[in-house]
DNA sequence: CTGAACAATGCAATCGATTGCATAAAATTT
DNA sequence: AAATTTTATGCAATCGATTGCATTGTTCAG
């Protein structure tokens, strides 16, 4: 019941008649012990159920082996499967994992992380909160000598190792296949341009467009739509227009595509046939909608491994810092009902 | 680019011409230091972009203020709200929060665990895998004086806080609905049966059909069939039978349930008219599919704060070992269409 | 003006593990 | 058998922050 106290290394040696030094070989099987006395001690160490105390080896060793991950969100469906990546792969390699969530706060993002500093992390992986400008905090990241890789959502001025998905090809190619299938006025809801990943969407879609000499019409494009509520009234507005769109892209999420999908529904519009909806993050619910909703998966949970593979791979090998430069992953078009004019069921 | 030496108290100290003792005090804002030292010596630590070494002061101190998680799977709905629901009352204590996934797997399990022994965590949470049956692991958490809180999937034989949700009363009252709504012949899928909650949904369905004279159907319970390949093959199995079951408690998950739909849909059986579907979790799709399912919602997010304030609660005031017992949290039953056969729509 | 009370600071040990250097003992070479 | 190398172990410092006790200086009551 009362705080027992732990066994040491010096217990051990004490019971053994022993020092302490000739323990920590032993347990840290380095070279210069006696077999014999090695399997002693880890026998002995066995019996008095000895728990290494990985703060003081941390402490004395000048590393932590800790991880510290920073994202908007634990529970939504991008975020904790990256994670769930790369826990993967840091519980492979003996890591501890730290996770922090801003909850799109810049506020909280700081404060997170300078608990991971304090904590002396080896590393600090990010996805920044949507708010804020201002990333200082992340450049004293990199002043404590501490590895910062971000993926996803990244902010270009900060130079790191960065790992995110090619968002303009991805849309690219999406904007191509609603234009194949015959939607010729397709609006864009997009994500606060702050955020770089809303930009690159924003840019494949103009591409697309112009790659088919088709008008960008500034009606069709709605600012900071990026929830479920956001999307739907965005919806709203642009099917009441005199013209309305023939197709939405919803490009900042599944969510927000799922709140065009109930206006459109609710308004009589039929989808596919009179208005083509595309979403982005292949969020499982996609594919229960009826009808389904075509969308982009982001590989997530390939993305985590990656990550975290990267990092040991570059900090492993050479003990310089990662080469600054950024990784893309290109997402698949997951093609299904909501787009699929030509096959109208 | 190398890795910089940190700032340290001594380096303070020796700028000012102090001790390191008056900075750790000052940085503590203890009693007993001039005021305005004190204010030189924060001022001069922010200058030299000190940040404390969190290692060295808990290895002093001999705590962690760091709590360990343990969860089957981290991209898990139920399990990353109950995370996101505990990180934001750590937070809130400045507390760090490690995360751990077992991946349904005993033996993770167990190394994840250790692992947390060893980072001297301060209590260490966690909702076992449905694997394995010896729980020394746990006791062994216990016996090193770390606080160990059991949630959702608990071992009744470890004595420790649990917080769970009431299995019972939830299965209860979401078959009393079935019944009510005029289904005679329930079938149930049921998980694994040496976890506890499992067995207790088990008990709420059989209870259920003794208080309304119904008999138990022994071809009607079908064991394991906890995801959604499982539940759509013993779906199959039941609506071949000669007499088939009128609905169905995918008492596991909604996943199952959601097999569940597919085949009855693919069998031409009408949902909720022929079929009643009745699922667990209110993962968020169940609002989605067509009907939609009816399910019972457990408080995820709520149950994370729970767990994070009672650890905290009990352990802010006195120092002893959290009483064990078990909090219960009731469940809300979500009636959908799925179940809805008074309205067919 | 002296002694007591108090404020502010320093000293040194401590938390537990690691590691360079020293030393003793054993094994090997000549 | 003496000289040298190797092996096993101990000693003591270190990582950075904290804290009980000691010391110095200051203030105030009598």
């Amino acid at each position: 019941m009362k705080p027992k106290k732990r066994t040491t290394i010096y217990d051990i040696a004490e019971k053994l008649n022993l020092t302490a030094s000739s323990v920590s070989r032993a347990l840290n099987n380095s070279s210069n012990v006696n077999e014999d006395t090695k399997k002693l001690i880890l026998k002995t160490a066995a019996e008095m159920n000895y728990k290494r105390n990985v703060l003081a080896s941390n402490l004395r060793k000048g590393e932590s082996k800790t991880i510290g991950v920073v994202v908007p969100r634990i529970n939504q469906n991008f975020f904790s499967n990256v994670i769930a990546g790369i826990e993967e792969m840091t519980y492979a390699k003996n890591f501890n994992l730290i996770i922090c969530q801003s909850n799109e706060s810049h506020e909280k993002e700081i404060k997170c992380v300078n608990a991971l500093i304090n904590q002396h992390v080896d590393c600090i992986i990010i996805s920044v909160a949507a708010e804020g400008n201002d990333y200082t905090h992340l450049k004293n990241v990199i002043d404590h000598g501490i590895q910062l890789i971000q993926f996803d959502r990244v902010v270009e001025d900060i130079d790191t190792l960065k790992i995110i998905n090619d968002n303009e090809l991805a849309t690219l190619e999406a904007i191509t296949h609603l234009i194949t299938e015959g939607y010729k006025r397709i609006a864009l809801l997009e994500g606060p341009q702050n955020l770089d990943i809303f930009k690159q969407r924003k840019t494949g879609y103009l591409k697309a467009l112009a790659q088919h000499n088709l008008p960008i019409v500034e009606e069709l494009i709605i600012e900071n739509a990026w929830t479920k509520e956001l999307g739907a009234e965005a919806t709203r507005k642009l099917l009441s227009l005199p013209e309305p769109p023939d197709a939405i892209f919803a490009s900042t999420s599944d969510f927000s595509a799922l709140g065009v999908l109930e206006v459109a529904t609710s308004m009589n519009f039929k989808v596919p046939g009179e208005l083509g909806i595309l979403g982005y993050a292949n969020e499982p619910f996609t594919e229960l909608t009826s009808p389904s909703i075509t969308t982009i998966d982001q590989f997530t949970h390939h993305m985590g491994k990656t990550i975290a593979t990267l990092y040991f791979q570059e900090t492993q090998t050479k003990d310089t810092t990662i080469v600054p430069r950024t990784i893309s992953i290109k997402p698949k078009l997951i093609i299904r009902a909501s787009t699929s004019k030509s096959q109208v069921i």
